[in-house]
RNA sequence: GGCGGCGUGGCCGAGUGGUUCAGGCAGGGGCCUGCAAAGCCCUUUACGGCGGUUCGAUUCCGCCCGCCGCCUCCA
């Protein structure tokens, strides 16, 4: 079984699930105001793989990752716009589905939108007013962290300690600086919604405790999302279900960030941030998947032309793997036991590097080592093939084509449909070397590159592919 | 000020108290090839500094230097 570190003890620990079998987790997704960046991608695919894997080690896996479309930020790009608040979330989220779409992220199995959730909220922050633990001013209704026992667990500090940041807006009438708004009373032409302590819009903090609860139930096993998101937003969440007195995350995993060149985070507020957009224009989405493969969870990835030309490289040869041994498709889908299955029935090759592999992963999910197994049977399977095994060499071929698959990872041979025009080259290559006419045949060659061809010659003759 | 992380060979990036090696990329040499491509083989004291513990430390402890993050919207 899986071991993951959790924040909120700070170390490595057994995933311990509420439901055997079953895992739920909860992933706080995207604020549909911007384009989204390479630090959403990353989290993305860090969940996206955590989640792959549980599955493909045959626990069934109930994912859900909010879309907040309701905020500050759409507000204001909506003013400046001049259009609707739900044009702007609606526009946004459709270029966060391109995005994790290039870059083979599985759609969650639940995508709840915050504005849907409004009347759950309005009940949950109408029971944390009873509680007494609430309170409302001119501007809305706040929670009181005082009241929340064990307030800075996950930034691993006692709420004394804390820092106070940004002055209070005297206009904000909180009692603390750190409460924080559960509702904010509606302001003339922003979007809001009646409620019993006065019409407004939710804060961003209750939408995930209450969309969590409500559809993964108390105590569901994986709360996770971006390192910057532990304090305040998700510390934020647990103090309402404290207040509540109902279990929440069981584990709490979050991922490094993405930095630039210079070492440096890349966010919005600094500006030196790229849209995945940028990226995927310019480099194979699988590419960035691998580039976060390679670093493990927790760590900074630094992302710069080279690190991506360094991906691309690394992918083209597990590509090369693919197109050697004739790859493809259904393998990619076998779960774990099935590949277990076939390499004890001799159909897969190296079953050691399948218990190697899941030992890595087991292991707070260690991307970089699983990579390592994944590398060292390419070359196995090349060395096999280059002394004559071919089918030897296929199988352990195929070996690292499951495992890559269970990381969703799509390695893929590529292209080599010929038109008519380019069969005929290949062929017309084919006969000049045949007649050892090298002068026609590197023409033929230089007019294949041209037009966009790998080529390759083998034993068999010439091959091109792109 | 509080809390936390990091510093590994040309680059990215794992890992470990001790004999042999993470892995990828790039460069160099070689094999194969008509030439390429792909593939394979080889590639020179790698572990920030100073102390300490130890038979032995890159790995443990202390100090120092440097970098970064959270404490404020942020993946």
């Amino acid at each position: 079984m899986l071991s993951l570190h959790d924040t909120a003890t700070g170390e490595v620990r057994r995933l311990e699930l509420r439901d055997p079998g079953r895992v739920s987790m909860y992933v706080c997704g995207p604020t549909v105001y911007d384009a989204p960046h390479l630090g959403h991608g990353r989290f993305s695919l860090v969940f996206d793989v955590l989640r792959r894997y549980l599955e493909w080690t045959g626990l069934e896996v109930r994912y859900v990752s909010n879309i907040t479309d309701v905020d500050d930020k759409i507000i204001a790009r909506a003013r400046d716009e001049a259009r609707s608040e739900s044009e702007v979330a609606r526009d946004q989220e459709a270029s966060w589905w391109a995005a994790m779409e290039a870059l083979g992220v599985k759609r969650p199995t639940e995508v709840p939108h915050a504005t849907a959730y409004v009347r759950r909220m309005v009940d949950v922050v109408g029971e944390l007013l009873d509680s007494g633990a609430a309170y409302r001013t001119s501007t809305g209704v706040y929670l009181s962290v005082d009241a929340v026992d064990g307030y800075g667990l996950l930034a691993r500090q006692s709420l004394g300690s804390l820092r106070v940041g940004a002055r209070v807006d005297p206009g904000e009438e909180k009692r603390s600086p750190r409460d924080f708004a559960l509702w904010k009373a509606a302001k003339e032409g922003e979007p809001s919604w009646e409620a019993p302590f006065g019409r407004g819009r939710p804060g961003w903090h209750t939408e995930c405790v209450v969309m969590s609860l409500d559809l993964l139930g108390d105590g569901f096993d994986i709360h996770g999302g971006g390192e910057d998101l532990a304090f305040p937003h998700h510390e934020n969440e647990r103090a309402q279900a404290v207040v509540l007195g109902r279990s929440f995350a069981r584990h709490w995993v979050h991922n490094g960030w993405v930095v630039d060149a210079t070492g440096e985070k890349m966010s919005k507020s600094l500006g030196n941030f790229t849209s995945l957009e940028d990226l995927l224009r310019r480099a194979d989405g699988r590419a960035y998947r691998l580039l976060v493969l390679r670093a493990h969870y927790r760590s900074p990835i630094e992302v710069s032309p080279l690190t991506v030309a360094d991906a691309e490289e690394a992918l083209g040869r597990l590509d090369a793997m693919a197109r050697r041994f004739g790859l493809a498709g259904g393998l990619s889908e076998m779960s774990a036991d099935e590949a277990e299955e076939k390499a004890a029935s001799g159909e897969l090759a190296e079953a050691g590097a399948l218990g190697d592999f899941r030992r890595k992963m087991d292991d707070d999910l260690d991307t970089p080592g699983a990579l390592a197994t994944i590398f060292e049977l390419v070359k196995a399977a090349n060395v096999a093939a280059d002394s004559g095994s071919q089918q030897l060499g296929a199988q352990i071929a195929a070996t690292a084509f499951v495992l890559c698959g269970s990381l969703g990872l799509a390695v893929e041979p590529g292209s080599s449909e010929l038109d008519a025009a380019t069969a005929a080259l290949v062929a017309e290559r084919d006969a000049a070397r045949k007649r050892r006419d090298f002068v026609r045949a590197d023409e033929v060659r230089d007019q294949l590159s041209a037009a966009g061809w790998v080529v390759e010659d083998g034993p068999s003759g010439t091959r091109v592919h792109r």
